[in-house]
RNA sequence: GCCGGGGUGGCGGAACUGGUAGACGCGCUGGAUUCAAAAUCCAGUUUCUUCGGAAGUGUCGGUUCGAUUCCGACCCUCGGUACCA
């Protein structure tokens, strides 16, 4: 063993070992229980942040972890390799997407290896390979056959300077982000997949999920949105066609004063003909933003269109205003407006000065005041006819049953997930397997002709996607009839492929078909980690997908992810660390100052994985110097020769104390790395028995034999943090296995017991005396050891005893008057 | 705007089921070692204090023998908001 700690050495020795020896290579064996540890794959950027440090030290301590309680692990690795960064980067460096995102796997793959994670390359993968989105191509024309997926038009935003579509964050204030051209809202044909199909299941399955945190599945809860309420019809003045809305509060019906309508409802559209001020008001619209961010705080405007739309109980005539606040795209496009009841509605009302009036009075004492702000709340209708007196909630089935005698409305589960748009009119993504024939419409590729190959070698400028002007790749002949078409130009939503990554890594080899009998044999992923920002796009549709493939026959279960755990982000001086904030810290120079076992002990260290990380560079020396003194410490134990036996029956009261210490140790980090997953407080934990360890000085046979038995405990329970210098360590201390192939050791229960413990005696609540009492002491003589405590007597004499509460194990509280 | 988190010493954090607030680490202070420094080791470190204690976990209020933990209202901050991944 060295005498100084050399991290540089240590970890390319184990590295090579475990490379050589393929340590991490999962093998489906059914004599073992299976564990699929799951990281969320990296887009390959250029090179590796801290959040991917972190994300990936977490997964690699729990497979270690898991590997050691004798577990099949299988821990893969692969590249989400498909978006708009290539894109950027081509413009910028005139570089194809595809060489630049290569080099940069190339480099990433390294660094990953350098931190010493487990995993099996072997079923390593890259989404914008043709042998994996060919696959995703191929469920594509499934799902084509079977329905679930449909074209329609949909906004996007669009720069009639740059002549290009925008992502949303390429939009700044209304801005290109390029030529700060005002934006503008253009309807194109896009593809889209039935996921509200899916939303009740989508919705109800979450039940399953107990290993998925309460606020991930609140928050997927929410945005699937089920609410129950009515379809209501209004008809139109004028008009054969009518106008439908849905509400989730039909006892306030009978308040509606007006409608409104989207700016580009074809009522609008139609109205604004003979209307200039509508149609400036359209067009102002058309140059909003498409977030729902933009659109919820925008102010809120809106224009009538004069058409009138009759009340379908009353037969009163209300107006139909235009607004900016109602989505086209989303339910009907229409809206009731109920200003007595509905805050927005309220507000609208006020700046227009339309008609407010209440239909709802409190059913109990809460204020209502319909000069300052609307009446939210349910309770007891008023002004409405025959409903008058009814509850709001008997008043639903009551109107209700009115509309649907009429034919006026009927009842409807409504949900606020949309259905997904997956075309994007970008070049780095998955062509969309779609020929465009005049005759035959939109015909899917055949399985034969798959995959749809996405040229690489093209100049990518800013002014379109490149594919659009390839005549080479878009004009084919139908499939069908043999005529000419076109080829879809579009591509995938990048989270298209990240949606089923999880099932390939099961059987990427598989040329095929898209999953084969291995999906059954590690699915579901039995541990998934990644960031919280994913909690409900990314997880939603990997959710959807795999019904989808259950739906397929391709996999068993109906959820992906049996256990979730959402990290935090990696802040640096409060804010997350990014290359526009120019907080970065390289991981790679961390790593070449310290080692990877210091990068990965920090990461753990700093903060528990689920809330956001501080950085620190002096605590970075803290976790260095830590492994520095364990290194030290063991070696001067190691070459004072090797221990004699220990003699459990024979030690002193101190060395029975520090055995204690070793498996309290044990038992709090089996317990914060197998379930609670805090690292933080296990790593304090075993810094805890070190500084017990180093303060004890028996140096007699047995004390020496403690020390050995200390140390070892150590190494293995910092194994799967710091797995490098464990292994140096497991080594040095006379082993000649590799500390990884070890079994998590047993917690020796004889070693925790304890013949006294100690109490605290509070007084009123507050701390006045600690006792020591024998650990089978009564209720009874715990309470008279505590009233006798001089300490406690200062605060008790002379005063009325009230109440004693004794709480076995941990305190007395003595409550007196006065 | 809406949905979901978070707020505890100078700093990162601990307190897991309502029971000793501040474990562990960083920083700082003092000491040892050294010609000196770095490194290392030892001791101390919430604030105030008449040295008895008192106050204290974003703010205000409540429940309880006892609240960082439960309830109500509010403030600040972070993530998501459907084309960033």
């Amino acid at each position: 063993m060295q005498q100084e700690y050399n991290p540089a050495d240590i970890e390319a020795n184990v590295q090579q070992y475990w490379q050589q020896a393929d340590t991490f290579r999962a093998v489906e064996d059914n004599s073992k229980e299976k564990y699929y540890c799951l990281a969320m794959f990296p887009y390959p950027s250029g090179q590796l942040h801290m959040g991917h440090v972190r994300n990936y030290t977490i997964g690699d301590v729990i497979s270690r972890y898991q590997r050691m309680q004798g577990k099949n692990v299988l821990q893969p690795m692969g590249w989400d390799a498909f978006g708009l960064p290539a894109e950027n980067a081509a413009i910028k460096n005139k570089v194809p997407p595809a060489a630049w995102t290569y080099d940069n796997i190339d480099y990433m793959r390294g660094q990953l290896q350098r931190l010493g994670l487990g995993y099996d390359w072997e079923r390593e993968l890259a989404t914008c390979t043709p042998e994996y989105y060919r696959w995703e191509q191929w469920l594509f024309t499934r799902l084509f056959e079977k329905g679930l997926v449909y074209k329609k038009t949909a906004a996007v935003n669009w720069c009639p300077v740059d002549n290009t579509v925008l992502a949303n964050e390429q939009v700044i204030d209304g801005c290109c982000w390029r030529c700060d051209t005002v934006v503008e809202k253009r309807e194109i044909p896009q593809w889209f997949m039935k996921i509200t199909d899916y939303a009740e299941q989508l919705l109800d399955d979450l039940d399953q999920l107990d290993g998925w945190p309460e606020q991930v599945k609140t928050m997927q809860a929410n945005w699937i949105g089920r609410s129950e309420g009515l379809q209501i019809e209004f008809d139109l003045e004028n008009s054969d066609a009518n106008l439908a809305v849905y509400t989730t509060r039909p006892d306030t019906l009978m308040g509606v004063t007006y409608l409104a309508v989207a700016a580009e409802h074809p009522l609008s559209l139609k109205a604004a003909e003979s209307n200039p001020e509508l149609q400036a008001f359209v067009d102002q619209c058309r140059k909003m933003e498409t977030s729902e961010e933009a659109m919820e705080t925008a102010e809120k405007k809106g224009v009538a269109t004069g058409v009138m739309a009759t009340h379908p109980i009353t037969g009163e005539q209300v107006p139909v205003w235009a607004a900016n606040f109602v989505l086209m795209g989303y339910g009907t496009g229409a809206v009731m407006s109920v200003p007595a009841h509905d805050q927005r509605d309220y507000e609208f009302a006020q700046k227009y000065g339309l008609a407010i009036k209440q239909v709802i009075a409190p059913a109990g004492k809460e204020s209502c005041d319909l000069s300052t702000a609307a009446f939210t709340e349910k309770g007891q209708l008023t002004n409405s006819g025959q409903f008058d007196g009814l509850s709001s909630q008997a008043s639903f089935d009551a109107i209700a049953k009115e509309l649907e005698q009429r034919n006026k409305g009927e009842r409807q589960v409504n949900y606020r997930l949309r259905d997904w748009g997956v075309s994007r009119q970008r070049y780095w993504g998955t062509p969309i397997p779609i020929i465009n024939c005049p005759d035959c419409g939109a015909v899917p590729v055949p399985e034969a002709d798959l995959p749809v190959r996405l040229p690489e070698d093209v100049i990518v400028d800013g002014s379109g996607s490149p594919i659009k002007s390839m005549p080479e790749f878009y004009q084919v002949a139908c499939p069908k009839c043999g005529a000419d078409a076109e080829r879809e130009t579009d591509t995938f939503d990048t989270f298209f492929e990240s949606s089923w990554y999880y099932a390939r890594f099961t059987c990427p080899d598989n040329t095929e078909s898209m999953l084969d009998e291995r999906a059954k044999h590690w699915l579901p992923v039995d541990q998934y980690i990644g960031g919280i920002e994913h909690a409900v796009l990314h997880l939603l549709y990997a959710r959807f997908f795999h019904k989808l493939m259950r739906d397929e026959g391709l996999v068993d279960g109906d959820e992906p992810f049996k256990n979730l755990l959402t990290q935090g982000m990696v802040l640096k001086d409060g804010v997350k660390m990014s290359k526009s904030k120019g907080n970065t810290v390289d991981p790679q120079a961390l790593i070449e100052q310290y080692g990877a076992d210091t990068a990965r002990l920090f990461t753990m260290f700093a903060a528990p994985p689920e809330q956001s990380l501080e950085w620190s560079d002096k605590a970075v020396e803290g976790s260095n110097r830590f492994l520095n003194r364990l290194w030290r410490f063991t070696q001067a134990h190691v070459e004072k020769g090797s221990c004699v036996a220990l003699d459990k029956g024979n030690l002193s009261d101190d060395l029975k104390d520090l055995r204690r210490q070793i498996y309290q140790a044990l038992t709090k980090v089996s317990d914060d790395l197998g379930r609670r997953h805090t690292f933080n407080t296990a790593i304090a934990a075993v810094m805890e028995l070190m500084n017990a360890v180093t303060k004890n000085s028996d140096d007699t046979e047995q004390g020496r034999a403690v020390r050995q038995e200390a140390l070892e405990m150590t190494a293995l329970m910092l194994a799967p943090i710091t797995p490098h210098i464990c292994d140096a360590l497991w080594r040095a201390l006379g082993h000649d296995e590799a500390v990884v192939n070890v079994r998590w050791p047993d917690i020796d229960e004889s070693a925790l017991k304890q013949d006294k413990v100690e109490l605290i005696v509070q007084v009123n609540g507050k701390l006045r005396a600690k006792i020591k009492v024998n650990a089978d002491a009564d209720k009874d003589s715990i309470e008279a050891q505590a009233l006798a405590d001089e300490h406690a007597q200062k605060f008790i004499d002379g005063k009325e005893i009230r109440k004693v509460i004794v709480v076995p194990g941990r305190l007395i509280n003595i409550v007196v008057a006065g």
